[in-house]
DNA sequence: CGGAAGATTGAGCGTAGTCAAACCGAGTGG
DNA sequence: CCACTCGGTTTGACTACGCTCAATCTTCCG
């Protein structure tokens, strides 16, 4: 999202809730009728699988949009859940469609804002494709770290809001695998690694091992 | 795609082009300027890695839309490459989106168009997430059979357009990987596999084959 | 006919998954 | 205050699935 087009939304004050954490945002099947910012505060978004294992497919940090999945079929793809208390700002979808009708930018941003996400889930899936578990860790880190930065904060220290299981999920790792690539990492001395916080020691190694992807 | 989406589409009469077997439509950073709907023929869309492998994304069969990934960043995140003889029809983008300014029902189409993408892949990262070989083989079957029929052609019965190195790396798996699984598929008496015809002898099967993913 | 590209199959290996144990910190209750 | 539980994390040992390397076969096409 360029800064421009967050001044947009953020021009047009729709309601802000609050959201605990561990509280879910909506549920995956639930029908489609607004799109939500984050304000503040991280959220992941999975589904649930048949067999009832839970697959995480992204994490939303502030400023970053969700929902846009649902308006394929009329129902949420995902479940959204708050990783710790957050305020989110809730955009229902139908006027802000009306508002595109008649504006050529709006539509534009809207459709960025899709494509976007398209994009995203674009670079997921390469991820998982093709990558091997510490190419895949280095990868999320970079990724963090970069969104950190462009809010201010910190790119190479920060505390993880995601369990590892939840961070294993997303990656397609187990929680053990993910476990023992902060270790190898921590051991190369690209990183320090206490539990959630994460400290981001060789910041070029870190990008070598996400580009090992030699071989 | 709704029937109804498709022939509100169908009726704007966009120019057409032949498209030869391994023939580019367009490479990956080209500008954006136009989406794709896919006449005959069946595209593959990559992406060339860094060290020169390649990551197949998606493929596309007729009817279908490709090039929506570009109105991120205003260039084609992929390239699409035709797996025979095609035709497609070349869509350009502004006069779209202006048609769309004033109509709230274009709007929605395109909006629908987008986030069907969205979830397609997100589709597609639960598979290479979470799947073992045979049952990605399995979802890839049937998700190719389920589109076969949507088109009126027989869901058992088909000719692959894409080679199992296309396979393999659409589904994150090597291609010797992919040759194993079909031939286990018909030693399970589920398939018949000559090279790249396949005949489905037991879908049921192969539906309890791609929900295997226990333990 | 010869060469190239794709597919199949086999053997051996390595990465990540599985199972299990131990540890740690936070919260709860005796 | 300490014992206890519980969720999350780390680490170890073993296993297995998919990768690598290699040989063979088929089909296609010059």
């Amino acid at each position: 999202m360029t800064g421009s087009d967050m001044d947009r939304l953020d021009g047009l004050q729709f309601s802000r809730r609050q959201v605990k954490s561990g509280q879910p945002l909506f549920h995956a099947g639930d029908k489609f009728h607004s799109i939500y910012a984050v304000r503040s505060g991280t959220f992941k978004s999975s589904l649930m699988l048949k067999d009832g294992r839970e697959q995480v497919s992204g994490f939303h940090m502030a400023g970053e949009l969700m929902g846009l999945d649902g308006l394929a079929h009329g129902a949420h793809a995902s479940t959204a859940i708050a990783l710790e208390d957050a305020e989110i700002c809730s955009i229902p979808y139908a006027p802000l469609a009306e508002l595109a009708v008649g504006s050529a930018d709006m539509q534009m941003i809207l459709g960025k804002l899709m494509s976007r996400e398209i994009v995203r889930e674009h670079g997921l899936m390469m991820l998982l494709g093709s990558m091997s578990a510490e190419e895949r860790l280095a990868a999320f880190l970079l990724n963090i770290s970069q969104r950190m930065k462009a809010r201010g904060y910190s790119p190479t220290e920060f505390h993880l809001r995601m369990s590892r299981a939840e961070i294993g999920s997303y990656l397609g790792l187990k929680l053990e695998t993910v476990s023992r690539a902060f270790s190898a990492f921590q051991a190369q001395g690209l990183l320090q690694v206490d539990k959630r916080h994460i400290r981001i020691v060789d910041l070029e190694g870190l990008v070598r091992a996400f580009e090992a992807r030699v071989h």
